[in-house]
DNA sequence: CCTTGACAGATAATCGATTATTTGGATAGT
DNA sequence: ACTATCCAAATAATCGATTATCTGTCAAGG
């Protein structure tokens, strides 16, 4: 009745805060966590989209009050992963074609400006972090069979993309693109689980990098709008084909 | 000790829903009123950039619990007009030269497009909304001396700023518009009780809107893009001549 | 005199219980 | 049979009190 009977959620034995005490990510309050925990459940859709979100039972599923539990659903409003409505409730913000065609837009038309922008005033230290998020990306491996494996390049995935504007100096551009990533990754986790096969991602991945350290503005940006662009054509497809709407 | 002994807020008579009472206007809970009233309470400048928020007070001034509270203030996080940290509390976000320059920019990248694509895909109703949004505003008078037609002016001007992009298509894109003006709002608010003498804001209006509705693309974003480039700067002078900062 | 640690007041976070709203279904009237 | 109205269960919103965390101050030790 309490924590784990709705497998829906299965945490990852992280109740104890464990040995390693000191260095908490930030996430110290109940409502933090529950912020992530559910985001991660949205993201990585276990958490349907569109559902309702039923407080009485998300409260016994984590096994906390109400009040961090609005807290952390209050949180996910700004990342556009849920929405509100008085009296009405939470629920997992809807999936659509069209929803998926504005974020693919909106990725080619904010990314390119802010990568763009980083390239003209980025410092070495941003040509650095961006030499680095790509290697560490190139160097992990994508196993559908492992989901572990799955999750960690998607974050890595998620860092390689934001390093690389993080040069521009414009924060809301960059919570902007934050936002539009994370509507963004949920089709993909939810209708990719690989790479499909016509593409060299990690080249894709090298070619906008190397154009961007390079300050090789009209090619970094051309590469990284291929690169959303096909992105956006690839979930298309999938969310045609599974027949989703 | 309980509601308005604390001036700085000043409630206008709205305690009772009065008579005519059908049509509420959404606001129906707690804390969507406090939304309303903090979200205008900051734009207004009431509530001092960069100030914390305690909420025990807050709690006082307003008469309400913690609950509803922290669900306003959670919502503002959402507008970008308070900052949030974890035991560390809420505080209104400060204002900068930096962040007002990039609100400007961003205004122009982003407000010309939605521009940009309202003309290419809106239908007649958006251009009778511009239209009227247009008419509305103009007939407004702006007197400094009575606040009141302020808060009028500004709330139409807003209006007019977001109806000349509504024909868009693009809901996300439309909220990150909604969200800039709503910080820049708040630094003419600030900054500028009357229009500087040397622009005539109503025909700036006029000309975006009727070349919007003409669907001439270029003009109609060429006006607008300068219209807000005058903004900005004229904020800019603002900012720096009363020093803040 | 400076640093370190402990204490106390202030502040934020959480909880459990209570109140308000909505929703679906049953009932009465046409 | 059909609609409208009223109940009751489900659900959301709010409250008051409790617990946890932080912040500044002061004293002891170096």
């Amino acid at each position: 009745m309490v924590a784990d009977d709705d497998g829906a959620f299965a945490p990852t034995t992280e109740d104890a805060p464990s040995s390693s005490g000191f260095l908490d990510d930030g996430k110290n309050t109940i409502g933090s966590q529950l912020a992530s925990r559910l985001r991660e459940a949205i993201i990585s859709g276990e958490l349907q989209a569109g559902s309702k979100i039923n407080l009485d039972k998300a409260r016994k599923t984590f096994n906390v009050s109400l009040s961090p539990l609005r807290e952390g659903l209050a949180r996910l409003i700004s990342d556009g992963l849920v929405e509100f409505e008085d009296n009405r409730g939470y629920r997992v913000s809807p999936i659509s074609l069209a929803n998926l065609e504005e974020i693919t837009t909106l990725r080619e038309e904010f990314e390119i400006f802010a990568l763009r922008e980083s390239m003209r005033v980025g410092d070495v230290e941003w040509e650095g972090n961006v030499m680095r998020a790509l290697h560490r990306l190139n160097r992990t491996e994508r196993d559908a069979a492992r989901p572990e494996t799955l999750e960690r390049w998607e974050e890595l995935h998620r860092e390689f993309h934001l390093t690389l504007i993080s040069g521009c100096g414009k924060p809301i551009l960059l919570h902007f693109c934050r936002l539009l990533l994370n509507l963004n990754d949920r089709y993909r986790r939810v209708f990719l689980t690989r790479t499909s096969g016509d593409r060299n991602v990690n080249q894709e991945h090298s070619e906008i990098a190397q154009g961007a350290v390079a300050r090789d503005l009209d090619y970094a940006c051309d590469m990284l709008r291929q690169h959303i662009h096909r992105t956006g054509t690839n979930l298309r497809n999938h969310l045609a084909t599974k027949g989703i709407l």
